[in-house]
DNA sequence: CTACTTGCAAATGCTTTGCAGGAGA
DNA sequence: TCTCCTGCAAAGCATTTGCAAGTAG
Protein backbone atom coordinates (compact mmCIF):
# COMPACT_ATOMS: atom_id res chain seq x y z
CA UNK A 1 0.00 0.00 0.00
CA UNK A 2 1.64 3.28 -0.93
CA UNK A 3 -0.89 6.45 0.56
CA UNK A 4 0.25 9.93 -0.31
CA UNK A 5 1.10 11.76 2.29
CA UNK A 6 -1.74 14.07 1.67
CA UNK A 7 -4.57 11.38 2.41
CA UNK A 8 -2.08 10.50 5.34
CA UNK A 9 -2.82 13.89 6.53
CA UNK A 10 -6.63 13.96 5.70
CA UNK A 11 -7.31 10.49 7.03
CA UNK A 12 -5.09 11.36 10.62
CA UNK A 13 -7.49 14.84 10.65
CA UNK A 14 -10.32 13.59 10.38
CA UNK A 15 -9.28 10.83 13.17
CA UNK A 16 -8.22 13.77 15.14
CA UNK A 17 -11.40 16.21 14.80
CA UNK A 18 -13.69 13.15 15.72
CA UNK A 19 -11.72 12.37 18.99
CA UNK A 20 -11.77 16.44 19.61
CA UNK A 21 -8.20 16.37 19.37
CA UNK A 22 -6.06 19.19 17.28
CA UNK A 23 -4.21 18.59 14.11
CA UNK A 24 -1.38 20.45 15.55
CA UNK A 25 1.52 21.58 13.17
CA UNK A 26 3.24 19.52 15.77
CA UNK A 27 1.59 16.16 15.44
CA UNK A 28 2.17 16.78 11.74
CA UNK A 29 5.03 16.76 11.71
CA UNK A 30 5.33 13.53 13.98
CA UNK A 31 3.41 11.89 11.32
CA UNK A 32 5.15 12.79 8.11
CA UNK A 33 8.46 11.85 10.07
CA UNK A 34 7.07 8.22 10.98
CA UNK A 35 5.63 7.91 7.11
CA UNK A 36 9.03 9.00 5.94
CA UNK A 37 10.99 6.63 8.15
CA UNK A 38 9.01 3.36 6.58
CA UNK A 39 10.59 1.57 9.68
CA UNK A 40 9.32 1.86 13.55
CA UNK A 41 11.04 4.92 15.16
CA UNK A 42 11.82 5.39 19.17
CA UNK A 43 11.50 8.46 20.84
CA UNK A 44 14.96 9.30 21.20
CA UNK A 45 15.54 9.69 17.67
CA UNK A 46 12.21 11.34 17.40
CA UNK A 47 13.40 13.89 19.70
CA UNK A 48 16.68 14.22 17.95
CA UNK A 49 14.47 14.57 14.44
CA UNK A 50 12.46 16.95 15.33
CA UNK A 51 13.65 18.98 18.87
CA UNK A 52 10.91 21.06 18.76
CA UNK A 53 8.81 18.89 20.93
CA UNK A 54 9.85 18.09 24.31
CA UNK A 55 9.94 14.28 25.40
CA UNK A 56 6.79 14.78 27.45
CA UNK A 57 5.14 16.27 24.40
CA UNK A 58 6.34 13.86 22.29
CA UNK A 59 5.34 10.85 24.82
CA UNK A 60 1.79 12.85 25.40
CA UNK A 61 1.18 12.95 21.20
CA UNK A 62 1.87 9.42 20.45
CA UNK A 63 -0.14 8.44 23.26
CA UNK A 64 -3.02 10.45 21.61
CA UNK A 65 -2.06 9.22 17.74
CA UNK A 66 -1.97 5.51 18.63
CA UNK A 67 -5.69 6.29 20.73
CA UNK A 68 -7.21 7.43 17.65
CA UNK A 69 -5.99 4.61 16.05
CA UNK A 70 -2.81 6.29 13.22
CA UNK A 71 0.11 5.29 15.14
CA UNK A 72 1.42 1.61 16.55
CA UNK A 73 3.60 0.83 19.05
CA UNK A 74 6.33 -1.48 17.95
CA UNK A 75 8.31 -3.81 20.52
CA UNK A 76 11.91 -5.05 18.94
CA UNK A 77 14.47 -7.05 19.83
CA UNK A 78 15.78 -4.38 22.78
CA UNK A 79 13.47 -3.12 25.13
CA UNK A 80 12.98 0.23 22.70
CA UNK A 81 9.76 1.15 22.32
CA UNK A 82 9.38 2.32 18.80
CA UNK A 83 6.48 4.24 16.69
CA UNK A 84 4.88 3.70 13.41
CA UNK A 85 1.80 4.63 11.73
CA UNK A 86 -1.16 2.69 12.13
CA UNK A 87 -0.92 -0.41 9.25
CA UNK A 88 -4.48 2.02 7.76
CA UNK A 89 -1.88 4.14 6.90
CA UNK A 90 0.93 2.35 5.57
CA UNK A 91 -0.72 -1.43 5.16
CA UNK A 92 -0.11 -4.22 6.49
CA UNK A 93 3.50 -5.02 6.82
CA UNK A 94 5.82 -7.47 8.87
CA UNK A 95 9.76 -6.80 10.63
CA UNK A 96 12.71 -8.04 10.21
CA UNK A 97 14.65 -7.13 13.77
CA UNK A 98 18.43 -7.24 14.29
CA UNK A 99 19.30 -9.44 17.45
CA UNK A 100 22.48 -7.72 17.03
CA UNK A 101 22.10 -3.97 16.86
CA UNK A 102 18.10 -3.39 17.45
CA UNK A 103 17.40 -1.79 14.21
CA UNK A 104 13.77 -2.81 12.97
CA UNK A 105 12.58 -2.39 9.68
CA UNK A 106 9.66 -3.03 7.40
CA UNK A 107 8.58 -5.84 4.63
CA UNK A 108 5.75 -7.35 2.89
CA UNK A 109 4.53 -10.70 1.91
CA UNK A 110 2.06 -11.69 -1.05
CA UNK A 111 -1.61 -11.46 -0.27
CA UNK A 112 -1.20 -15.33 -0.72
CA UNK A 113 1.15 -15.70 1.77
CA UNK A 114 -0.79 -13.59 4.20
CA UNK A 115 -4.26 -15.24 3.20
CA UNK A 116 -2.54 -18.97 4.02
CA UNK A 117 -1.06 -17.45 7.17
CA UNK A 118 -4.41 -16.23 8.29
CA UNK A 119 -6.27 -19.20 7.54
CA UNK A 120 -3.54 -21.53 9.35
CA UNK A 121 -3.85 -19.17 12.18
CA UNK A 122 -7.46 -19.64 12.46
CA UNK A 123 -7.48 -22.98 12.16
CA UNK A 124 -5.24 -23.31 14.81
CA UNK A 125 -7.55 -21.51 17.57
CA UNK A 126 -10.50 -22.85 16.49
CA UNK A 127 -11.93 -24.40 19.95
CA UNK A 128 -10.11 -21.83 22.22
CA UNK A 129 -12.07 -19.55 22.40
CA UNK A 130 -9.97 -16.59 21.23
CA UNK A 131 -10.75 -14.24 18.75
CA UNK A 132 -8.12 -13.14 16.24
CA UNK A 133 -8.34 -9.33 15.19
CA UNK A 134 -4.78 -9.23 14.10
CA UNK A 135 -1.53 -11.22 13.40
CA UNK A 136 2.14 -9.77 14.20
CA UNK A 137 5.00 -12.10 12.23
CA UNK A 138 8.20 -10.85 12.63
CA UNK A 139 11.63 -12.38 11.21
CA UNK A 140 14.44 -11.70 13.81
CA UNK A 141 18.61 -12.14 13.04
CA UNK A 142 21.13 -9.52 11.66
CA UNK A 143 20.89 -6.92 9.54
CA UNK A 144 23.58 -6.83 6.86
CA UNK A 145 25.84 -4.57 9.05
CA UNK A 146 25.88 -6.95 11.37
CA UNK A 147 26.75 -9.51 10.02
CA UNK B 1 7.60 -31.44 21.82
CA UNK B 2 6.79 -32.72 25.05
CA UNK B 3 9.93 -32.67 26.92
CA UNK B 4 10.64 -34.34 30.66
CA UNK B 5 11.21 -32.14 33.60
CA UNK B 6 13.90 -34.16 34.19
CA UNK B 7 15.78 -34.10 30.82
CA UNK B 8 15.06 -30.24 31.04
CA UNK B 9 17.08 -29.67 33.90
CA UNK B 10 19.93 -31.74 32.58
CA UNK B 11 20.05 -29.32 30.11
CA UNK B 12 20.07 -26.49 32.30
CA UNK B 13 22.34 -28.00 34.41
CA UNK B 14 25.11 -28.17 31.62
CA UNK B 15 24.41 -24.91 29.94
CA UNK B 16 24.87 -24.13 33.70
CA UNK B 17 28.28 -25.48 33.98
CA UNK B 18 29.73 -24.93 30.67
CA UNK B 19 28.93 -20.93 31.92
CA UNK B 20 30.19 -21.43 35.39
CA UNK B 21 26.87 -21.20 37.07
CA UNK B 22 25.84 -23.07 39.85
CA UNK B 23 22.38 -24.51 39.28
CA UNK B 24 21.43 -23.39 42.78
CA UNK B 25 18.06 -24.67 44.38
CA UNK B 26 16.20 -21.20 43.36
CA UNK B 27 17.00 -21.56 39.50
CA UNK B 28 15.58 -25.07 39.15
CA UNK B 29 12.54 -24.11 40.96
CA UNK B 30 12.31 -21.15 38.47
CA UNK B 31 12.84 -23.18 35.46
CA UNK B 32 10.07 -25.52 36.79
CA UNK B 33 7.58 -22.66 37.24
CA UNK B 34 8.45 -21.58 33.37
CA UNK B 35 7.68 -24.84 32.27
CA UNK B 36 5.04 -25.87 34.31
CA UNK B 37 3.08 -22.53 33.42
CA UNK B 38 2.78 -23.33 29.39
CA UNK B 39 2.91 -19.35 29.00
CA UNK B 40 5.09 -16.94 29.27
CA UNK B 41 5.05 -15.66 32.80
CA UNK B 42 6.12 -11.90 34.30
CA UNK B 43 8.19 -11.60 37.29
CA UNK B 44 5.32 -10.46 40.00
CA UNK B 45 3.85 -13.45 39.06
CA UNK B 46 7.32 -15.59 39.56
CA UNK B 47 7.44 -13.90 42.97
CA UNK B 48 3.55 -14.75 43.98
CA UNK B 49 4.25 -18.68 42.90
CA UNK B 50 7.65 -18.35 44.59
CA UNK B 51 8.17 -16.12 47.33
CA UNK B 52 11.46 -17.37 48.50
CA UNK B 53 13.51 -15.22 46.18
CA UNK B 54 13.63 -11.69 46.07
CA UNK B 55 12.94 -9.47 43.33
CA UNK B 56 16.28 -8.63 41.97
CA UNK B 57 17.61 -12.52 42.33
CA UNK B 58 14.52 -13.23 40.16
CA UNK B 59 15.39 -10.48 37.47
CA UNK B 60 18.88 -11.51 38.26
CA UNK B 61 18.15 -15.18 37.54
CA UNK B 62 16.51 -14.37 34.46
CA UNK B 63 19.28 -12.49 33.16
CA UNK B 64 21.56 -15.90 33.67
CA UNK B 65 19.09 -18.28 32.07
CA UNK B 66 18.68 -15.97 29.54
CA UNK B 67 22.40 -15.50 28.89
CA UNK B 68 23.28 -19.13 29.00
CA UNK B 69 20.50 -20.18 26.36
CA UNK B 70 17.48 -21.67 28.05
CA UNK B 71 14.95 -18.85 28.92
CA UNK B 72 13.87 -16.38 27.15
CA UNK B 73 12.10 -13.08 27.46
CA UNK B 74 8.63 -12.01 25.69
CA UNK B 75 7.10 -9.35 24.83
CA UNK B 76 3.16 -9.25 24.85
CA UNK B 77 0.60 -6.40 24.44
CA UNK B 78 1.40 -4.88 27.65
CA UNK B 79 4.65 -3.71 28.53
CA UNK B 80 4.69 -6.26 30.59
CA UNK B 81 8.03 -8.79 30.35
CA UNK B 82 7.47 -12.10 30.39
CA UNK B 83 9.39 -15.47 30.48
CA UNK B 84 9.24 -18.83 28.82
CA UNK B 85 12.23 -21.62 28.47
CA UNK B 86 13.83 -21.35 25.11
CA UNK B 87 12.71 -23.26 22.30
CA UNK B 88 15.47 -25.63 22.97
CA UNK B 89 13.51 -26.73 26.03
CA UNK B 90 9.69 -26.64 24.93
CA UNK B 91 9.90 -26.77 21.02
CA UNK B 92 8.89 -23.75 18.55
CA UNK B 93 5.51 -22.42 19.22
CA UNK B 94 3.31 -19.12 18.88
CA UNK B 95 1.24 -16.75 21.15
CA UNK B 96 -2.02 -15.67 21.79
CA UNK B 97 -1.84 -12.10 23.48
CA UNK B 98 -5.08 -10.60 24.86
CA UNK B 99 -5.15 -6.59 23.80
CA UNK B 100 -7.68 -6.26 26.43
CA UNK B 101 -6.15 -7.98 29.75
CA UNK B 102 -2.85 -8.51 28.15
CA UNK B 103 -2.65 -12.53 28.71
CA UNK B 104 -0.31 -14.83 26.45
CA UNK B 105 -1.26 -18.06 25.92
CA UNK B 106 1.03 -20.36 24.13
CA UNK B 107 0.06 -22.57 20.65
CA UNK B 108 1.90 -24.64 17.72
CA UNK B 109 1.19 -24.36 14.16
CA UNK B 110 1.26 -27.78 12.06
CA UNK B 111 5.22 -28.30 11.06
CA UNK B 112 4.06 -28.01 7.21
CA UNK B 113 2.72 -24.47 8.14
CA UNK B 114 6.03 -23.87 9.67
CA UNK B 115 7.59 -25.19 7.24
CA UNK B 116 5.25 -22.76 4.44
CA UNK B 117 6.50 -19.80 6.36
CA UNK B 118 10.27 -20.33 7.05
CA UNK B 119 10.13 -20.67 3.01
CA UNK B 120 7.58 -17.62 2.08
CA UNK B 121 10.02 -15.31 4.68
CA UNK B 122 13.08 -16.54 3.19
CA UNK B 123 11.77 -16.06 -0.44
CA UNK B 124 10.78 -12.30 0.85
CA UNK B 125 14.44 -11.30 1.93
CA UNK B 126 16.50 -12.44 -0.39
CA UNK B 127 18.85 -10.01 -1.76
CA UNK B 128 17.95 -7.60 1.65
CA UNK B 129 21.59 -8.58 3.50
CA UNK B 130 19.65 -9.97 6.15
CA UNK B 131 19.85 -13.07 7.75
CA UNK B 132 17.32 -15.09 9.43
CA UNK B 133 17.32 -16.61 12.08
CA UNK B 134 14.07 -16.84 13.50
CA UNK B 135 10.36 -16.31 12.77
CA UNK B 136 8.40 -14.86 16.00
CA UNK B 137 4.51 -15.07 15.28
CA UNK B 138 1.60 -14.19 17.16
CA UNK B 139 -1.82 -13.82 17.17
CA UNK B 140 -3.79 -10.39 18.89
CA UNK B 141 -7.41 -10.57 19.88
CA UNK B 142 -9.13 -11.71 22.75
CA UNK B 143 -9.34 -14.15 24.83
CA UNK B 144 -12.42 -16.30 26.24
CA UNK B 145 -12.71 -14.34 29.25
CA UNK B 146 -12.44 -10.72 27.27
CA UNK B 147 -14.85 -11.08 24.86
C1' DC C 1 -13.59 32.86 26.14
C1' DT C 2 -13.01 27.84 26.30
C1' DA C 3 -10.66 23.76 25.34
C1' DC C 4 -6.80 21.46 23.88
C1' DT C 5 -1.43 21.62 23.99
C1' DT C 6 2.98 22.41 25.54
C1' DG C 7 7.11 22.80 28.62
C1' DC C 8 9.09 21.97 32.80
C1' DA C 9 9.82 19.42 36.67
C1' DA C 10 8.46 16.00 39.77
C1' DA C 11 6.75 11.47 40.22
C1' DT C 12 6.22 6.54 38.69
C1' DG C 13 7.34 1.97 38.00
C1' DC C 14 10.09 -1.61 36.21
C1' DT C 15 14.73 -3.13 36.11
C1' DT C 16 19.63 -2.88 37.44
C1' DT C 17 23.50 -2.39 40.53
C1' DG C 18 26.62 -2.03 44.84
C1' DC C 19 27.72 -4.17 48.74
C1' DA C 20 28.01 -7.29 52.62
C1' DG C 21 26.57 -11.59 54.34
C1' DG C 22 25.57 -16.61 53.09
C1' DA C 23 26.10 -21.07 50.86
C1' DG C 24 28.06 -24.59 47.84
C1' DA C 25 32.33 -27.12 45.98
C1' DT D 1 38.69 -20.82 51.22
C1' DC D 2 37.33 -19.32 46.95
C1' DT D 3 33.61 -18.37 44.07
C1' DC D 4 29.06 -17.73 43.16
C1' DC D 5 24.51 -16.41 44.99
C1' DT D 6 21.26 -13.82 47.73
C1' DG D 7 18.91 -9.99 50.16
C1' DC D 8 18.48 -5.27 50.91
C1' DA D 9 18.63 -0.78 49.64
C1' DA D 10 19.93 2.64 46.50
C1' DA D 11 20.39 3.94 41.79
C1' DG D 12 18.97 4.10 36.78
C1' DC D 13 16.00 4.90 32.98
C1' DA D 14 12.20 5.21 30.13
C1' DT D 15 7.67 6.81 30.58
C1' DT D 16 3.85 9.34 32.92
C1' DT D 17 1.68 13.07 35.29
C1' DG D 18 0.61 17.76 37.64
C1' DC D 19 0.38 22.32 36.85
C1' DA D 20 0.66 26.78 34.88
C1' DA D 21 1.34 29.19 30.65
C1' DG D 22 0.48 29.19 25.53
C1' DT D 23 -2.45 28.91 21.48
C1' DA D 24 -6.10 27.67 18.14
C1' DG D 25 -10.98 28.33 17.06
Amino acid sequence: MVTALSDVHAIVEQRCRDADLMYTKGRRELIEILVRAERPVTIPELLELRPKLTQSSMYRNMADLESVGVVQKVVGADERTRFEPAEELIGHHHHRICEVCGEVADFELSASVERDLDQALSDALVGSGFSIRSHRLDVVGRCRACR
